[in-house]
DNA sequence: GCGTTATAACTGACTGGTCAGTCATTTCTG
DNA sequence: CAGAAATGACTGACCAGTCAGTTATAACGC
């Protein structure tokens, strides 16, 4: 029972350093959210994770490699989600979409990694490999699986053709903003994310609706 | 002709000292956009507005006032404009939506006034004087004129009636997203704002559409 | 098991560079 | 020439990244 696998960590040490790496990249991602890149110290992360400063350079490079690691870690375990969700064609492109839109709302919206969205688009800028990740990872997908969606759902009857640049960031959109408002506005003026969600849902679907008479 | 106004400035050193204020403003939302608050130099403002260091300080007590002042500065001229187009009932309901939207995309979407929207997104949580004053001052009214303008239409029978929570942030999300895009991705996957524009106002209007077994 | 040694992991004081903000001096302008 | 405006060298705080020294864990011999 010693190493027949190779993959899972197998003595002490391994699990407390593979503890530890992730015990930094929480810590990391909530020091970066409370004050942004810049702003953020690896005093504070490193006390984050309770650790010492030296030990968070034992793990990462440097802080830009930090931040980049983090946002790579904490996107990893969507991507792969996604593209499950993306065959399944028995249900309509009405259902498909929505159950997308759902995913999206709980998963990223409703946790901490809705901090990073707005990290990605406060950084983004400064950290162009980061943005082709993201853009490559998560963006491409989603719009390959809102296409793929959209074109069941115009060849079905269900929605009328638009071949509209832009139709991915258009259904997304209210998603992302409503992620965004809860992180920047939330206190002036809250909002519920689940009432919203039906607001969005509504407002796409009949957006995209074929026009039917009987309905 | 001396001091019968009381506004405007008199002799050329008010002229200058107004120019160089103005010159600033223009010299800091260019450093603030290229890096971020926190990593912005005042060295840099004051080298981009063709100043000493000390002339940024005899204008704008710290750099924290620096960025409020900016903002508030650039966003100003907005504000009034907004007022006039709420009143104009003369239009239908649909159009003056879209007219909304369009005036949007072109005086923020479309100038170096995105970046601001940016800077409140990554800036916001650590500045909330200035986070409430955006909303008080933009999103408020921006709010007010999109629900007058549903309301409107509701009783138009141009629209159905949504009584959706968060109606107004969907409606402007599209919009929002598309600015943020050409900041942050449009280098991996540029996009068209004019062709943007015309999916974002299809899908929207048609999402609010009432029933029209005619159309 | 038990002591000994090798090595991996960790620590935190320190360094070098950076930058917000100041102020004594100089340069404009009425 | 008086006083307002502008300058830029300077200061003190701050912080990313380093590294000599310490501690924890594994490996080995018995």
């Amino acid at each position: 029972m010693t190493d027949l696998t190779t993959e899972a960590p197998r003595n002490r040490r391994e699990l407390q350093k593979e503890a530890k790496r992730s015990a930094l990249i929480d810590a990391a991602l909530a020091v970066f959210s409370r004050v942004g890149f810049a702003a953020a110290k690896m005093d504070d992360v490193a006390e984050e994770a309770g650790v010492s400063k030296g030990t968070v350079y034992l793990y990462f490079d440097s802080k830009e490699k930090l931040f980049e690691g983090m946002v790579k870690a904490k996107m990893s375990p969507m991507l792969d989600n996604v593209f499950d969700m993306m065959s399944d064609t028995s249900m309509s492109a009405t259902e498909r979409l929505k159950q997308h839109l759902r995913f999206f709302y709980k998963k990223i919206l409703d946790s901490d990694r809705r901090q990073i969205m707005r990290l990605i688009m406060s950084e983004g800028p400064n950290f162009p490999e980061l943005a082709e990740f993201y853009h490559a990872n998560v963006l491409s997908r989603g719009q390959a699986a809102i296409n793929a969606i959209i074109k069941q759902g115009v060849e079905n009857g269900e929605f009328r053709s638009m071949q509209g640049h832009g139709l991915m960031q258009n259904i997304a959109a209210g998603a992302l903003i409503a992620g965004m408002w809860k992180l920047v506005f939330d206190r002036f003026q809250p909002i519920d994310l689940d009432a919203y969600f039906e607001t969005h849902v509504d407002l796409i679907l009949n957006g995209l609706r074929a026009a039917t008479p009987s309905d």
